[in-house]
DNA sequence: AGGGAATGGGCAAGCGCGCGA
DNA sequence: ATCGCGCGCTTGCCCATTCCC
């Protein structure tokens, strides 16, 4: 940096001004250090800055890049964060990377705060004094007042999903669940609570699924031979929502003529105009910019009481469901789809 | 850390020393300091140690987390920097965060040197002295000899894709291509060589495709209307595949009896037990494990001329590629589905 | 018994920048 | 607009002790 206060002609204290854009130096020597700075090819050094600071304006992100769900949440993350003034630090979770290394990497990249995506535990270390850092989860994690937690009434969203349903004639409504996922307990009791609303408490069928196609598939089979009078199917989310259609299809039925199916999270796969998956959405973008927008207020403010917040989610009616058959279930597919145009 | 050391009864130096397990402290030292370290929840503080050694041992990767391929890659980068003693950076290309932001802020975070996944150009900021700064690129880059470069031979793999074809009786065999999508020129290259080759030179037909559902659906109606004739189809990639597989079956072709398709990549939607797809498989983990590699190399040994490695494709048969069918397609799709067991 | 290597440990000079005087 | 200190750590250099020829 002295190189280019030279080049400047000025201090490095006023170069150090002109470099961060901060009040002090006259428009002319602000221009000439930037000048300096351009063609001398300089960057300030982050370590030496963050040193003499003490702050890195850095929140660290951990997630699962294998859920869309995140994935959709980091593009949302990016903008909040640096709409604060904020950088972003991401570390991901894997099998082969348990949430605390994550972390661990995080608080080594000196970010001042982290959010947790979707998983449902903080590691203990980052909540301990002294090493006591901010924490903001996005998703479902047991709260205990030590951190924020922003999530979505995933009861709330299943119980739409059965209201739907049941407005279109459906009574054997099965729920194909996510057994210890992120958010399955509560999906779970969404189900059991709507069905009991509409009297349907008799005709609860829980089949134990899980988060990808195959689970769906495996348990679509399932349920389809144990409880062959199902009309209506729940899904905990979207891709094995794609696996219990799968397996509808294969016992021959329609969909949504024979079944009707419904999946949770909106996410891409079931976007698409051939699937149109009737589906429960998470507002991921208001998630993601409360909880991000949680984190920096107890960054800045670390006496800040921590809050749970809690978002409805919203039923996206597409091409999956349909009105609940008269007679026996169809068991022909023809060529012209009746989901298409 | 000069508390831990007096806690330790040691200096502040022999502590440093301790805490990085370097040579020097006596095994009795050595325990008393991380021991002392441990009770007073010492952390070091990064920022210092960086500023002090002026190394980081942090490798940047600039990746598109919509990316299938790249979700993959990461978890390899993880394990294959990790073992070599580097930590990983991570930075997100999204929609509204190009490259060059990415890897901007790789450098804030002053890692050592940038993979690059999956783009096909490098920004020139990276290169240019005197911000020289190692840079290797895992997927389809035009190789200048300034960077590293490592990717499958996607030409290779689309040649093979179409002798599998032909093998099966199909001559009239179609490309849905990815426009300018990473790699595409190269898949298409290969699909016109592996015509010419089997002197199926006059029926090559192209279709400009995409690189997801929406893209593979659209191209396939295109397709399947200006030639109605096709008997098989290699597609830019899985996604795409997946939509062309939806539009032959609009159309009341099952595949593969009707039309044989195969995709590109080997991501997890083609490989759920319902689709089958029959993909070209990229050695995903060979091809991280190299480029990591390659990196560190550039990093460690700045002088190392910069190398292109190209891998071989692997084509994984599975079920949606059959014998051609030898009379008019056939149009209509029963309960039982052919493609399963 | 004396010299030299080997070993464990301390001292202090920065690293490059930000901020108060 | 400048001066100069100090952020917390690393490292080269030097000192002290021990052990061995």
């Amino acid at each position: 940096m002295s190189d280019v206060a030279r080049r400047a002609g000025v201090s490095p204290a006023l170069a150090s001004l002109a470099l961060r854009h901060k009040p002090g130096p006259s428009p002319t020597s602000r221009k000439a250090v930037l000048q300096a700075a351009d063609d001398l090819g300089y960057r300030v050094n982050t370590a030496a800055s963050l040193l003499a600071k003490n702050r890195s304006h850095l929140i660290g992100v951990a997630l699962d890049l294998s859920q869309s769900f995140h994935v959709e949440a980091v593009d949302h993350v990016y903008r909040v964060a640096e709409a604060a003034g904020y950088n972003v630090l991401l570390s991901a979770v894997t099998s082969s990377r348990p949430l605390d290394r994550a972390t661990e990497s995080l608080i080594e990249g000196s970010c001042e705060g982290i959010l947790i995506v979707g998983m449902h535990s903080v590691p203990e270390s980052l909540l301990g004094s002294p090493t006591r850092m901010p924490v903001a989860v996005l998703g479902h994690a047991e709260w205990t007042g030590s951190f924020d937690v922003v999530r979505t009434a995933g009861d709330l969203g299943v119980r739409s999903a059965v209201d739907h349903l049941v407005s279109l004639g459906h009574t054997r409504i099965a729920h194909v669940d996510g057994g210890d996922n992120s958010g399955a307990e509560e999906r779970r009791r969404g189900y059991v609570e709507g069905m009991r609303e509409h009297a349907l408490g008799d005709l609860l069928h829980i089949q134990r699924g899980g988060n990808d196609e195959e689970d769906g598939l495996r348990a679509g089979r399932e349920l389809l031979e144990r409880a062959p009078a199902t009309t209506a199917v729940i899904c905990y989310n979207d891709s094995c929502a794609v696996g219990m259609i799968q397996a509808a299809e294969q016992a021959g039925l329609t969909v949504p003529e024979g079944m009707s199916i419904i999946g949770y999270d909106n996410s891409p796969v079931g976007r698409t105009s051939y699937l149109g998956l009737t589906t429960v959405a998470q507002d991921t973008r208001r998630l993601t910019e409360i909880s991000v927008q949680r984190l920096i207020e107890g960054i800045e403010n670390p006496a800040r009481p921590h809050t749970e917040t809690v978002l409805p989610p919203r039923l996206i009616t597409r091409s999956t469901t349909g009105p609940a058959r008269p007679g026996p279930a169809a068991i022909t597919r023809g060529a012209a789809d009746p989901r298409l145009p």
